[in-house]
DNA sequence: ACAATATTAAACTGAAAGGTTAAATTTTAG
DNA sequence: CTAAAATTTAACCTTTCAGTTTAATATTGT
C-alpha cells in the first residue's frame, strides 16, 4: 500500500527523528546554530573521541540536517535546518488534530454545559 | 553544566524522538489519531506478533505520546499528543534560527545587491 | 470450576547504535 | 621530501533495539 515516494518519505522521517534522538547530536546542532565550525572545533567540547563525533556528524548529514564544505583538509560544517520541515510537518499534523479535538470539546462544553457545572 | 531539570528534559527528548523514529510507531499514532483502540485492534493491521506491537505501545507510552485506560482485561489506548510539544518547541527553535538567517540574507541582498547582479 | 480472551513477561536472537583505539588518507607547511 | 595536521576507515566491543516464541497472568462467559 505505501507508494515508493511514501516509502522514501518514511525512511527520511526515520533518519530525521533518529538523528534527533541523541543528545550529543542535538548539542552539535546547538553549536552549529551559532555558526559554521570545523570538525575538530565541533568535537572539542565533548568528552568523546574524534571518530565518535565524526560519526555523529555523518548521521546528521545523512538526515539532511548538516552540510559540509570541504576545503583542503578541513571540513566546515553548518546547519541545514530546512530538513527539519519534514519532522515539523509530521508533528504539526498531530498537534492540529489534538487542537481540533480540544476545540470541539470546548464547543461542546460551551453548548451543553454553559455554566461549567458537571465536572468530572 | 546541565542542571538536573535540563538533564530530565534531555532524556525526555531522547525518548520522544526515539519513539517517533520508528515507522511502526508512527503508524500506530496515525491509527490512534482516528480514535481510541484496544491493543488487539491496534496490532491487527501489522504483519508482526502481538507482543512486538505491545512493546511499541509501551515505548510510545513512556514517551508520553499514548495513554492507556485499563478496563478489565482490555486496554484502551488513545493519543496524548501534548507530549509532542517538547519536540515541537525544540524544532521550532532551529527553524526560527533558520528563518532569521534567511531574513538577514534577504535584507543583505536587498541592501548590497539590489539588482541581484553578483552571483557565485 | 473451566475454557477462552486480552495482554504482558521472559528468554532468546540478529542487527544496529554508540563508543574505543589504531591505521590509512589527504593536505599543508617547512 | 618529510613531518604534522585534519579527517575518515577499519576492526572491535558492549548495549540497546526490534523481533520471535513460549509461558504466565488476569479477566470474562458458560
Amino acid at each position: 500500500m505505501p507508494s515508493l515516494a511514501e516509502e522514501g518519505a518514511e525512511r527520511q522521517l526515520d533518519r530525521l527523528f533518529h538523528a534527533l534522538s541523541d543528545r550529543t547530536r542535538r548539542q552539535l546542532m546547538a553549536r552549529l546554530a551559532l555558526g559554521e565550525a570545523k570538525v575538530t572545533e565541533l568535537a572539542a567540547p565533548f568528552d568523546m573521541s574524534l571518530p565518535a563525533v565524526s560519526k555523529h556528524i555523518v548521521v546528521l548529514e545523512k538526515a539532511g540536517l548538516l552540510r559540509r564544505r570541504v576545503e583542503g583538509r578541513v571540513h566546515y560544517c553548518s546547519l541545514s535546518p530546512e530538513a527539519l520541515e519534514d519532522a515539523s510537518d509530521w508533528i504539526a499534523f498531530y498537534q492540529q488534530f489534538w487542537k481540533r479535538r480540544l476545540d470541539s470539546l470546548a464547543q461542546w462544553l460551551a453548548k451543553e454545559d454553559p455554566k461549567g457545572e458537571g465536572a468530572e
